[in-house]
Order: structure tokens, then sequence, then C-alpha cells
DNA sequence: CGGTATCAAGATACCGATAACATTTTAGTG
DNA sequence: CACTAAAATGTTATCGGTATCTTGATACCG
């Protein structure tokens, strides 16, 4: 810069100022450096900007990714989410520094303006741990009680609800909840689900499955067939259980629709395309992606952001 | 720093020293100085150490990820990728910046010490552009005479080829390409399909589709059938596209692999429990995105780094 | 013509770390 | 005990920008 200062006969703060558009500098002075510095290729060294204004203009996003095959990988749930905070942090000006949560000690985490945390852990431990960053945080996932922070994510309980409903226009009377609750999320749509039946007087059967996963999906209906158990309706966490849930049933010689309702959670595309087309759960995470940013960037600016809770809808298809 | 060094009673170096654990520094007051840093809370600056260095140990993954709700978005491809990438760069010390096209002019990505490119670009374009930065560059994708660069890919040739002679040895004569081949590397997986097709005398019947979806798939197929151009053999350059194909194939009252062998591309986890279970081509992405760090980190080291080519295998289930 | 806004540009200090060189302390040696 | 090598610590300068405060020039006023 300095090179670049002489090189226009002017001092370093006119070069600075000229560059950053600021109102202080002579509009043709501004004009003739900024020509300049393009001609020459000039390129603003971010890090010293960064060390003087004391901002970085990047907002960390940690993820949840085992480096192992993992589902969570596997899912358009990170990406679309990522694809909402990118969206709205790059229009800011920001950018997005992606961590896993094994990475997250790494240095450049620490220069981040702020926070944003894709899931909040089994047990909030996830979000304990970043805490002591002391940076503004934000957190995708389920609200509770518990906790102070800001919190973005669907209405978890108002899925399960809707889904009930369903269920129960339909004239269903036994249903079967698909899922692994202790992650807060699906805890709320199995809360949400359990007090819309218990309206009339029903009680679902949970099945407990760790795995999100067709396989897995599969497993949980033929085990309920081998203990003999009665069910008219299937709601899964997760549209990979659902697929799952429904072949089985089939296999077992039901038909779904008819003999058994399946409603899924997600929508991914793929369900619209499965045979039969899949019933399923809608939340929109490229909203909730830029909401999120939307609160980082509030709370780096200073201002207040409170948690939010985005609506869901029940895409009903074939099933 | 100053003040932690005033607290220890000893000057600021020593105490940059000791949290770095510089051998220059007698054990015991390093031993000291930790303590107090970790009881302070201290947290080193890294905006002034980038600055000092001219390193922030940061590599910027450049996406093609569209915001709006695209294909891309929705593979295992980038994630996956990023997985790999993200794990190594980590376990060096680095730091993933997160950046799609449009945002990569961002500040950050400025200061990044070297650059990851996921796919191409449709004509080398996004190749060229990112060039300017003059950053140490690997790109994920097909080898390509006409450039330089270091480029990391699967075998794709040698995935056409093997899905050729799996037909070959299967009797088939009268084959199909479903897919695009103006992405690069979907050409290539059409140029070995056909080079070692040709070997008997066999030339396949391109089906062009832009569209990697499952109703792209079976719009391919129905469209065949339409024209009533006769096939016993499908190679979709994707499984989503494999799984419209044989779906529709299906419908068409044909069975697959009886009448019709079908192989798709990628090898989806959802592949394995499709009905019936789907064939595939499978690329080792993570180890993809594991080599991609390592090129980029040698590289910036000043070490040489050369282009790449991952092997392919074919996994061979109903289909 | 002195006095005061207004605008443009410069001087200086500083952000918080580390490299290079300088200095002091300690230990070892004949 | 003088002398030297090695170890431990300190001094200074610097990375490349920007905020703050000043200064100089120009314009406008009665």
């Amino acid at each position: 810069m300095a090179d670049l200062a002489q090189l226009a006969g002017v001092s370093k703060i006119t070069v600075s100022r000229a560059l950053g558009d600021s109102p202080l500098v002579n509009p043709e002075t501004r004009e003739r450096i900024q020509v300049l510095a393009r001609e020459h290729g000039y390129k603003l060294n971010i890090s010293a900007r960064n060390l003087r204004l004391r901002r970085s203009h990047t907002v960390a996003v940690i993820v949840e990714m085992k480096p192992s095959t993992d589902r969570t990988m596997f899912d358009p749930y990170p990406l679309v989410l990522l694809g909402g905070i990118s969206q709205e942090l790059t229009a800011a000006g920001y950018s997005v520094l992606l961590t896993t949560r094994q990475g997250a000690s790494a240095a450049a985490v620490q220069a981040a303006d702020g926070l944003i945390l894709l899931g909040q852990g089994a047990h909030q431990d996830a979000v304990r741990r970043f805490d002591k960053l002391c940076l503004p945080m934000v957190v995708w996932g389920a609200q509770s009680a518990s906790d102070a922070h800001v919190v973005v994510g669907s209405d978890n309980r108002l899925g399960g609800a809707v889904v009930a409903r369903h269920f129960i226009a339909l004239g269903r009377h036994r249903p079967v909840f698909i899922g692994n609750p202790s992650h807060p999320e699906i805890f709320e749509r199995l809360d949400g689900f359990i007090d819309a039946l218990a309206v009339r007087g029903i009680k679902p059967l949970l099945m407990r499955r760790d795995e999100f996963t067709v396989d897995s999906g599969m497993d949980a209906v033929r085990s309920l067939h081998a203990r003999k158990v009665g069910f008219d309706a299937i709601f899964a966490c997760n549209d990979l259980l659902a697929m799952g849930a429904i072949r089985a049933t089939l296999d077992l010689g039901r038909s779904v629709p008819a003999d058994v309702s399946v409603v899924g959670y997600d929508d991914m595309p793929l369900g619209a395309s499965f045979l039969p087309p899949l019933s399923s759960v809608r939340q929109d995470w490229q909203e909730g992606g830029m909401l999120l940013a939307r609160k980082v960037l509030a709370l780096i600016e200073g201002e207040p952001a409170s948690s939010e809770c985005l609506p869901v809808s029940l895409i009903v298809r074939s099933t």
C-alpha cells in the first residue's frame, strides 16, 4: 500500500480511504487510485485489516460431521442449511468458516466474529463447549427452557401434531413412531405426536431406532411383525426410515396406504419419486439457514436477536 | 499478551515463546506462563499472528453450490469430499473456509493459504477465474491436457470401461448411456464406455439428459420406448438416473436384470436398499478429499504435487 | 480583510503478535 | 579466576492496514 501511495503521489492513508470508498477523499483522487490499484493487481492484506479492525468478517459454522462414512454426511440436511447460511453471510460480506466438532479448536475459529452451531449435541454438550469462546452464537435445533441461547429450528412439536391429526382424520388408531427420541428435535416430534393423539385417547407405540437408514426402517417393521403387534399407521422421523418401513410393510403383504398409512420427515427430493410417492413433513431449511445467518449478524452488530420457530407443512402424497 | 507478560514478570516475547512451546524458554518458565494463561482465559489473537506470519492456516474450498433448491446441494458428493478435506486439513492444523462461486470474491478468501476447487465448471471457467488469485490451488474433476493445474479425480474413463466390459460379459449388445457429457467428468465416463465397447464393435446410444434426477431417468427410458428403440443395457452416469431408468423399464413390463441390465454411478447408500438393489460404480470420495487436502498442503509448503487419478470399482448387485 | 466553515490530505500511533538481533546469566574449562 | 560456550531472556523493528488528530487549502460571510 505504501508503494501504491508513492505511485499515486499521496500518502498511505489516502490510498486506504480511496480503496474503502471513503467520502473523505476527492472523487477524482479516489478514481485515480482505484484504477492504479487495479492495474497493478493490488490486493488488500486482509489479515492486517482484521487485526486493525478487530473484525474478521467471518462466521464459523460447526457441523457434526464425522469423518467416517456417516449418515449425516449423506443427508441433505446440513448442506441445505449451509446453503442458506452461506447465501446470507456472503450477501453481507461475511465468509463461512466450516468446522467439525473436532476441528473447532483450530486457531481460525477463534478469529471468527460469530458462531453457528448446527445440532445441539446429544445433551447440549456441544452448546456448552462452544459457549466458552464467548462469541455471538446461534444454534440450530430444538428450543429448550434450560438454555439461554438463540435457537432457530423447525416447529418439531407441530410436525408431530400435524401427522397425528392426519392419522386421526384417516381413522387410524394404532400408530407407531420410529426414531431416536434422545435427539432433542426428534423428541419434540414424538412429544407433539403423542399429545395430539391423546386428544382421541390414542397412545402410539415407540419403536426406538438409532440409525436413520432404510435398513433400520425395515428392521423396525419386521420386528413389529415378529412381535405380532398390530399397527395401521407409521410416523417415521426421517424419510429413509419411512421408505424402509414401507418396503417391509409391503413385503409382509400389507398394502400402503390401504392397510397402513406412512408419513416420513424431511421431504427429501427422492421421496416424491419413491414408489409409492412418500408423504412427508417438510421443513424449510433454506429459510432456516438464512435466519440463522441473520441472527448471528444481528448479534455481531450488537443488536438483540430472539429464538425462532419455523413452521412445517405436511406434504400428503400416496402413503 | 503484554498484561500476561507483566503478570508473569517476563517480557512479551517470552510469553509468545512459552505459548508456542518454543525450546528457547526454560521449561519451568514455560509451564508457569501456560498455567497463568489458562487461568486468565487468555486467547491468542489469531489475526495478529496471521499478519506477522503471513499465513492464515486456512484453505478456501470453493463449491458450486447454488442457493436455490439445486441438485448438487442434495448430493452426497460435495459433503463426502468435504469430509475428507476437512479431516486432513484439521489434522494439519488448518481450517476450511467454505465458499460458493459467487462468494469467492469475499475478502477472507484472499487471506487463505490455498484453494481447493470442487468442480471445474462447464468450460474450465471456474478454474481460470480463481487462477488469478495466485494461490496454491488443486482441483477436483477430470484431467485435461489443456490445463496445468493439479487435478485430483476418479478414473472416469475406467469407470465407463468397467461397465462396458460388464455388459459385454453379460452378452448385451444394445447399450444406452444416460447423462450429460458436457461435464468433463461425465464425458470421460462416456468416452471410456464407448472405447471399451468398440472392441466388440458395439456402439452405445447416447440419451442426453441434463438433470440428474429420478424423473429425468424415467423420462429417458420412456422416450426410448416411444421412439421404439431397442436396448438391453443402461449405463446411467448417476444413481438417481439409474433408479429412474429401472422404474420406467419395469413400468413398461420389462424385467431388470433379465431383459435389461442397469448400472449407475456413485454407489449412493440408498442404492443398496433400492428394489432391486442397484449395481453401481463406486468412487472413493473420502480418499479423494483427503488427497486434495494433502496436495494443497504440499503446494503451500512449496513442495511439488502431481495430479492423481483414483481407481473406481464396479459394485455388482442385482441390476 | 479577518474570521470561520468545509474539504482534502498528511502525520502519528496503534492493532497484537513474532523474527532477528542483542544482552544477560549460567555453566564449564584449563 | 579469566574466558568461552550455551541457555535464557530482553529490545527493537515489523507485518499492513486504519482511527484519530492535525494541518493546509479553499470558499464564503459580513
